[in-house]
RNA sequence: GCCUGGGUAGUAUAGCCAGGUCUAGUAUCGGCGGCUGUCGCCCGCCGGACCCGGGUUCAAAUCCCGGCCCAGGCGCCA
């Protein structure tokens, strides 16, 4: 009888995943621990596909050769049970996976309850509200693993391409003092008695460190306030910045593209099975993206029949209708100073509008970023004029006196993004436990 | 903040508009039994639900009012 790691080992057992269990290890004689994903019970064959994150196999046991504490084990084996088993690998034909392992020993590693408050298998659909209150057994289903297993793909593409281009990955404070761009909704803590925020951008201090690494980036969550309740907004979603001294708005978006087309190319080359089980064909953007102007949309809505006056910015009806004309990837520039936040650069030559851009897909807006202010008098000039209180800004714009280069940057949703390779329509989807207006559990 | 839609077994739904054989149907699920190639296994039996409170009515899952909860959209934004 084999009972223990140990003496399956001495036997010439050898661990294996689920997802690793392929025709080649044909005669292999394996052990591996998995999560009873489905059980089928003929009489005398018994069926169990054994699942983990990297993919699943099946199992199957003849009642009538198997040990009585293994029968047992086999009776009270309820779905998403952990279990170990042990066996051999073979070539099956009549199985539709091909291979399965003809189970030789089985043993309850944790039980699961018998009733489940939700199906892992799929055969029942859940709601949105079902599957995040239960999010772990719906993580569990293959093809929402699938979803966190590409934006792990996504992350290490991201942080490969920028370090490739000389950035230095920064964490910057997501406890601060003040409003830092004014605008957008923050939520208040208690820090020991005094108020204090969490931080909706680390806008102001990537801005800072140009001055001393040139090139940095940061990814990490961020906490707006807003009472939205759409399929894209949460309250806490992550965020991919960077910020580059001697670069302007032309090269930064350049980075950009640059990062999103070679990110897609690695999620297709690393992420098949992931994206078939999504059901995705992915195919990595040509660049450049084409550009616009924020004149030009207004020129291209008046087209589509959609008169927008000067000034105003592009509102969600907007952007949909835009996108009937630009499909994929775009970038939509210089849009008017006053509408853009107090740090982003006016143009030169025409300071009404901005040096500044959006990375739309169709009609979602993807990432912003520009040209940013380095002048001090400046600086202040536009604190002014967006209502902001230069004096709770102090600290920020002192920094602009001790010798601040011209520079630029962006800050792309992370989750968006995962959104569009995935092809999925609610944020709360990519997000492994998503914060919104009315969730804060689990 | 504003607007719209919705809450029926563990899950997903039918029924609601046109109140009455709804003792609330179906699928999945769970329990028991059967089955040697299932793979959304199959077959038989069993189990389990009208969000809460008030009102109208001979009669409420169904109509009305209030509450709670949820989904989506807008503004704003990533």
């Amino acid at each position: 009888m084999v009972e223990d790691r140990a003496s399956i080992a001495g036997l010439g057992y050898e661990q294996v995943r689920p997802g690793m269990v392929r025709p080649e290890l044909d005669g292999k004689k394996v052990w591996l621990y998995g999560w009873a994903h489905e059980i089928r019970d003929l009489g005398s064959l018994f069926f169990i596909v054994l699942r983990s994150w990297d993919g699943i196999c099946q199992v199957t046991f003849s009642r009538s050769t198997l040990e009585k504490v293994y029968l047992e084990a086999l009776d009270s084996l309820t779905r998403e049970s952990v279990v170990r088993v042990w066996g051999t690998v073979r070539v099956a034909p009549q199985s539709r996976l091909g291979v399965e392992v003809k189970g030789e020993g089985i043993e309850i590693v944790a039980r699961a309850v018998e009733k489940l408050p939700y199906d892992v298998t799929g055969k029942v659909s859940a709601s949105m509200t079902t599957r995040l209150n239960y999010r772990v057994l719906d993580l569990r289903k293959p093809v929402n693993t699938s979803i966190f297993l590409i934006a792990d793909t996504v992350f290490e593409a991201i942080r490969e391409f920028l370090r490739v281009q000389g950035f230095i990955e920064v964490r910057t404070p997501k406890i601060i003092a003040t409003a830092t761009e004014g605008g957008a909704a923050l939520f208040k803590v208690d820090y020991f008695g005094k108020s204090a925020y969490l931080a909706q951008s680390p806008q102001l201090y990537k801005e800072e460190l140009v001055t001393v690494f040139e090139r940095v980036f940061e990814i990490a969550p961020y906490f707006r306030a807003e009472a939205s309740h759409t399929r894209r907004h949460v309250s806490e979603f992550t965020s991919v910045d960077i910020e580059a001294a001697f670069m302007n708005y032309e090269d930064v978006m350049r980075v950009l593209e640059e990062m999103v087309a070679y990110v897609i190319k690695r999620v297709v080359e690393d992420r098949r099975r992931e994206l078939e089980l999504l059901g995705v064909s992915l195919r990595p953007p040509k660049t450049p993206f084409k550009r616009i102007t924020y004149d030009q949309a207004l020129k291209d809505l008046e087209e589509l029949g959609h008169h927008k006056s000067w000034g105003g910015d592009l509102e969600t009806p907007d952007l949909r209708h835009l996108a009937k004309k630009y499909t994929g990837f775009y970038f939509i520039t210089h849009f008017p100073t006053a509408i853009k936040p107090f740090y982003i650069q006016p143009d030169s030559m025409n300071p009404q509008v901005s040096e500044s851009f959006d990375l739309m897909y169709q009609w979602l807006e993807l990432a912003s970023g520009g040209t940013r202010i380095s002048d001090p008098a400046l600086l202040r000039r536009r604190l002014e004029e967006q209502g902001l209180n230069p004096e709770s800004f102090k600290h920020h714009v002192e920094v602009y006196s001790y010798g601040m280069p011209f520079h630029a940057g962006w800050g792309l949703g992370f989750e968006r993004l995962l959104m569009v390779i995935t092809r999925l329509t609610n944020i709360r989807e990519v997000i492994l436990y998503p914060r919104d207006r009315f969730r804060l559990t689990p």
